[in-house]
DNA sequence: TCTAGGATCGGCT
DNA sequence: GCCGATCCTAGAT
């Protein structure tokens, strides 16, 4: 079943620990493609040094984490790469988990052509460039509402659930520039 | 206007 | 492990 808006209306930190093992939808003019996701990071809005929205800054590229919760927050990193992530809490607290990465389970053809014919298997979708690409996600998925059954993306459960046994908390990727906040553990993977 | 640098990836050593 | 690609964003001037 497709994951309702309230879903993304709670703490960040619970909504990302949630979102792994949960199946993301992608429908396009190409067809569909899902993934069960099993990377995430929380970014934790104002008080994180490593999130856009840090001291409030509010501008263009950062508006749709600043509206409700449920939206997709997509920007373009490295002049090349995007990055999808889903805005959590509420209108004016701008937090978000940012998808890292996940295993395709439907549509796989169709991720092996964008992704190129020479990759292997389990790096198709194994970081946040690499899923947006098997997963046609750009600037234009921008402010796509997740909790409308009737958007192209959407994110879903099966059923399955996992216990924090099976789920490493780790420090965030790549955020260096952030101090103290890089070594916070907000990067939850499963096992 | 100008400029430094980035929530990455893939190819090369 | 290192490095270049590539261009947008944010902040400074």
């Amino acid at each position: 079943m497709i994951l309702s808006r309230e879903f993304y209306q709670r703490p960040t930190l619970d909504v990302a620990w949630d979102l792994l093992g949960k199946i993301l939808v992608h429908t396009t003019a190409d067809g569909v493609v899902a993934v069960r996701l099993n990377e995430v990071e929380a970014y934790l809005g104002v008080d994180d040094p490593a999130c856009h929205t840090f001291r409030g800054r509010r501008t263009a590229r950062t508006e749709t984490m600043w509206g409700a919760a449920g939206r997709a927050y997509v920007y373009l990193i490295y002049g090349m790469h995007h990055c999808l992530n889903v805005v959590t809490v509420g209108e004016d607290v701008p937090e978000a988990v940012l998808i890292r990465g996940g295993a395709p389970l439907v549509g796989c053809s169709l991720v092996r052509r964008r992704r190129g014919p020479k990759v292997a298997q389990r790096n198709l979708a194994d970081g946040p460039g690499k899923l947006c690409r098997a997963m046609a996600v750009t600037r234009a998925e921008n402010g796509l509402d997740f909790g409308d059954p009737g958007s192209p993306l959407t994110i879903r459960s099966d059923g399955r659930s996992f216990s924090e046994l099976e789920v490493d908390r780790l420090p965030r990727i790549g955020v260096d520039y952030a101090g103290e906040a890089a070594s916070w553990p907000l990067r939850l993977k499963l096992r």
